[in-house]
RNA sequence: GGGCCCAUGGCGCAGUUGGGAGCGCGUCUCAAUGGCAUUGAGAAGGUCGCGGGUUCGAGUCCCGCUGGGUCCA
């Protein structure tokens, strides 16, 4: 029996002996490109091959293509695991022709590789071409032909669909063609088979091949590509079921072991683990999605991808509670999924401590979010038990699950033990009205979406007249700073060709070459000048960007004159910015390896932003950095800058790259040739990383590093900022004019500084308690020389009073003192600060039955110096802003007790 | 990107239309026992995350920020 292993290479050695270039799976996180939350098909690292705005070296291309299919248009993620089909993370098996083979040469491999090298009897291969429901788009003859022929094609075995299954679309316009599936009967004599029939889950739909040959221009028309290419896709662990003989895709060596690793765990007999089985296939299914993701550097978090990620883990958590793994077991479950993956995904092996961490911390948070969860969900259940219901609105069962990130189903489980019901119809409501809310309402400012259609038209404009040559504009940002050339078009910020100008304007110049850099891996685009001194003009170049390989657009605005295509010009990029964005990009190198030489290999780059101002630097680390973390961090930095290490920059094969330890990032895109930076030489090498950016020849040049931030982007994602070069040095100085300034008004050393605050803060603060023992005493003395004028209302010691002082705590202290030696008493005071009156009332608890209550009474003469007041029955304050009338609510009160006392009698 | 929740002594938390900053554990001191576990009595420990605002008065209400949690897109 072949394994899934040995699978995935027999496909890639037939189609590599079939003059098929093996090219190695892009990362899960799709390459710059924000619309795509994960690769999801094979074709995902080509797209811009289809869409004709880039090229490789090579027209036949084979591959294994890790994939992830999850939250989509809809979100089928609770359906994985319920049957034996769904997958989030799968590998997609493809071979490619990018306008070289097509269809005839496609379905002859595909079908000699199906029944030759894996012996599939022809009996059971059943075949699908296109045919339009419409009748506006051609019928896919070719292709039906070409099945028709194959030997021991059985002719009955061909069926006719149309668009829904059988034509392919990449998006509402661009590349799209008709495809032709393959579907494998699993329990041939079960009867005759119609078109229908292949929907049952007698068939399993295997392979797919994608005929691209036109390009979509709108809803109805269609032309011609100028070269038609084919794309295929064959799930791995499918076609690896029905080679194994086994009932489905969780039952192949690619995922049984996991099953077999959780089953250990389970403690589960066989026959305790079938009747589970969907929580088994949840498990292998998350964790293995979990393993890959976290190997491509995707961490757990509350955003996009991390979200997923997270999601994934806690879901296979969930189902883990339900077969009796009630401690983290995910890590352990997950060193098989490295096993028997790790030879064709060396990654999972690389990063298996990072894995084994991540999803461990992962699991151990999720036990302390459900038992927050559970605490709170158990007051809501007791304040309703007493209060005789036994529902859980709606609202009640959301909140827990959106705010406390309690999952629902054991919401519902902790409720029937306790007798209660969850009202599921508001659940689903608020849910709903939650997604509404989410909606993004304003689209992020304007991402330059550029037309390449439009592009396209003008590079091939362009390179009809001759100005351009077959690879486009020239483009040398290594290079000197300056270039020479001509300016052959200017265009509006979505791509039109602008015929008359003026200045003040902004506008898209294209020249025939440039040496200015293009935002890529985080460093920001050059700035500078275009001008001509023929034709007396300029432009101040704001940024660059490339709408399509062989375009490069210069964004700014016409400072003077009247720039015409056919001008010559020249095009100087800003030196002094330069070099200091070269500064802070060779720092970020050392930068990131510093921190994971400090914090361990898991601290991995998560995006980053070189300007000549900053570094911002984002990785993946699950705590802050500690202040000696920091401190060690710098000087490590700095020794480094200072070791003025030389920086090597060459050319080389990505797999040689790689095996000399590269470091390569995620979400970058790597052509075959990479360009790498080493900092230090081979005998001495401190950093060697993949990049496309521009360097300074000596770590020395970068001159102070410093550290102006570390903060927390989103969880287990860390940031920090910092500065080098003249920025740094700048903010050096600033800061030793401050702590000089400092010095000298502390009139005290700089080293000694610290201890100087800290003594004027004790000094302070034990003034503070000694003004605050005077203020007492001062209060408490004019208190004791007025205990003497304390009346008597019937047998009820009363005194009103007056006192000064500016602590209105104070004033509520000494009401203490009053009560401990009239214990049935009454004091009202009043005290004057700022203009501003305060009023306390305090009584003894014993006269709260006669009928008085402070707060009342406080509030009532309050109004009379124009404030308001209130308080508990013992306790009053109030106040108010005339002070004149102080006196006159002071005797106000007086009148209130008596005549309350009176009226309560 | 949008929504919701949280931040109070070393730790875990309470704080009621806004009115005296508290509880449990821990820490320290004293006492009881030959010593410990322990028990009793007492004490220390707080910019109530930060900054504004409303108010006579804000831990509490409003706005902004920081950090953490959580769901959705």
């Amino acid at each position: 029996m072949r394994t899934g292993a040995e699978i995935r290479q027999d496909f890639i050695t037939y189609f590599k002996e079939h003059r098929h270039t093996v090219v190695p799976s892009s990362s899960l996180v799709p390459a710059k490109d924000p619309s795509l939350l994960f690769t999801n098909s094979g074709m995902v690292q080509f797209k811009d091959v289809f869409l004709g705005t880039d090229k490789r070296n090579y027209k036949r291309a084979v591959d294994a293509q890790k994939c992830m299919r999850v939250a989509g248009k809809h979100n089928d993620l609770d359906d994985v695991g319920r049957d034996g089909t769904h997958h989030t993370f799968f590998e997609m098996l493809g071979n490619w022709s990018f306008g070289d083979y097509y269809k005839q040469k496609a379905i002859e491999m595909a079908w000699s590789l199906l029944t030759e090298v894996w012996q599939i009897s022809p009996d059971n291969l059943y075949v699908t071409v296109f045919k339009d429901e419409l009748g506006a788009i051609d019928t896919d003859e070719e292709a039906a032909t070409a099945w028709l022929a194959q030997p021991g094609f059985d002719h009955s075995h061909l069926f006719h669909r149309g668009r829904h299954d059988n034509f392919w679309e990449m998006a509402d316009t661009g590349p799209c063609g008709p495809c032709s599936e393959i579907h494998v009967d699993l329990n041939p004599g079960k009867g005759r088979v119609s078109n229908d029939t292949l929907d049952t889950d007698r068939f399993v739909e295997l392979w797919n091949l994608v005929f691209i040959q036109y390009n979509r221009v709108s809803g109805d028309e269609l032309t011609f590509l100028p070269t038609s290419h084919v794309d295929t896709g064959m799930g791995l662990e499918r076609i690896t079921a029905i080679l194994q003989g086994v009932p489905s895709t969780y039952h192949t060596d690619l995922l049984w072991p996991t099953i077999i690793a959780t089953q250990k765990l389970a403690k589960h007999s066989n026959d305790e683990r079938d009747a589970h089985l969907t929580p088994y296939r949840v498990i292998a299914d998350h964790v293995r999605a979990a393993t890959f993701l976290v190997a491509d550097g995707v961490v757990p978090g509350n955003t996009n991808r991390s979200y997923v990620c997270r999601m994934i883990i806690r879901r296979a958590s969930r189902f883990a509670s339900e077969i009796g793994l009630k401690e983290p077991s995910l890590s352990t479950i997950s060193e098989t999924v490295i096993e028997t993956y790790k030879q064709a995904y060396p990654e999972l092996e690389e990063h298996g401590s990072t894995i084994n961490n991540t999803l461990y911390d992962e699991e151990t948070s999720f036990y302390k979010t459900i038992n927050a969860g559970l605490a709170h969900l158990n007051t809501i259940i007791e304040t309703a038990s007493s209060d005789n219901r036994n529902v859980l609105t709606g609202t009640e069962a959301f909140d827990l699950y959106a705010t406390y990130g309690l999952p629902v189903e054991i919401t519902k489980d902790y409720c029937d033990k306790h007798g209660f019901n969850v009202d599921q119809v508001n659940f689903r409501r608020a849910m709903n009205a939650h997604r509404e809310a989410s909606k993004t309402t304003t689209t992020a400012g304007s991402i330059i979406s550029p037309n390449s259609e439009i592009y396209l038209k003008l590079l091939h404009s362009l390179q009809d007249t001759k100005y351009l040559g077959p690879d486009g504009v020239e483009h040398s940002p290594y290079g000197p700073n300056t270039s020479t050339g001509k300016l052959l078009a200017l265009v509006s910020d979505n791509g039109q060709v602008l015929e008359q100008v003026q200045p003040g304007q902004s506008v898209g110049a294209i020249l025939s070459s440039t040496s200015f850099y293009i935002e890529s891996g985080g460093q920001v685009s050059d700035r500078g000048k275009i001008r001509s001194p023929d034709a007396n003009w300029e432009i101040d170049v704001e940024s660059v960007y490339r709408p399509v390989s062989g375009l490069i657009v210069h964004l700014g605005v016409i400072s003077t004159g009247l720039p015409r295509a056919g001008d010559n010009c020249t095009a100087s990029v800003d030196a002094a910015e330069r070099l200091s964005t070269m500064r802070n990009h060779t720092a970020t190198h050392i930068l990131h390896r510093q921190l994971r030489n400090l914090l361990g290999e898991h601290a991995r780059q998560a995006g980053s932003s070189v300007t000549p101002d900053r570094i911002r630097f984002d990785f993946t680390h699950n705590k802050p950095l500690t202040d000696q973390q920091l401190d060690k961090l710098t000087s490590q930095v700095n020794l480094i800058i200072m070791d003025n290490h030389t920086i090597y920059i060459k050319h080389e094969s990505y797999d040689e790259s790689i095996s000399r330890g590269a470091t390569a990032l995620f979400g970058e895109k790597y052509g075959d040739v990479v360009r790498t930076v080493q900092i230090g030489n081979d005998d001495k090498r401190y950093s060697l990383e993949l990049c496309g950016g521009t360097h300074v020849q000596q770590t020395g040049e970068i001159g102070p590093f410093i550290v102006t931030r570390e903060s927390s982007i989103s969880s287990n994602t860390r940031r920090i900022e910092a500065i080098t070069g003249h920025t740094a040095q700048r903010y050096v100085h600033h800061s030793l004019m401050i702590l000089s300034s400092m010095s000298t008004n502390l009139q005290s050393d700089i080293d000694t500084l610290p201890d100087k605050i800290e003594q004027l803060q004790a000094n302070y603060a034990q003034t503070l308690s000694t003004c605050e023992n005077l203020e007492l005493q001062l209060v408490q003395h004019q208190l004791s020389q007025k205990l003497d004028t304390t009346n008597h209302i019937e047998d009820i010691p009363i005194l009103i009073t007056e006192i000064t002082t500016t602590n209105i705590k104070l004033l509520r202290d000494i009401t203490d003192w009053y009560m401990e030696r009239n214990p049935t008493g009454i004091i009202v005071i009043g005290s004057v600060t700022n203009s501003r009156v305060s009023l306390i009332v305090r009584l003894s608890k014993t006269l709260i039955e006669r009928g008085l209550n402070a707060g009342s009474i406080v509030s009532t003469i309050s109004t009379i110096v124009n404030g308001k007041g209130g308080g508990s029955p013992t306790l009053g304050q109030g106040g108010g802003n005339n002070a004149q009338r102080l006196n006159e609510a002071l005797s106000k009160a007086s009148e209130l007790i008596r005549q309350i006392l009176s009226e309560h009698n």
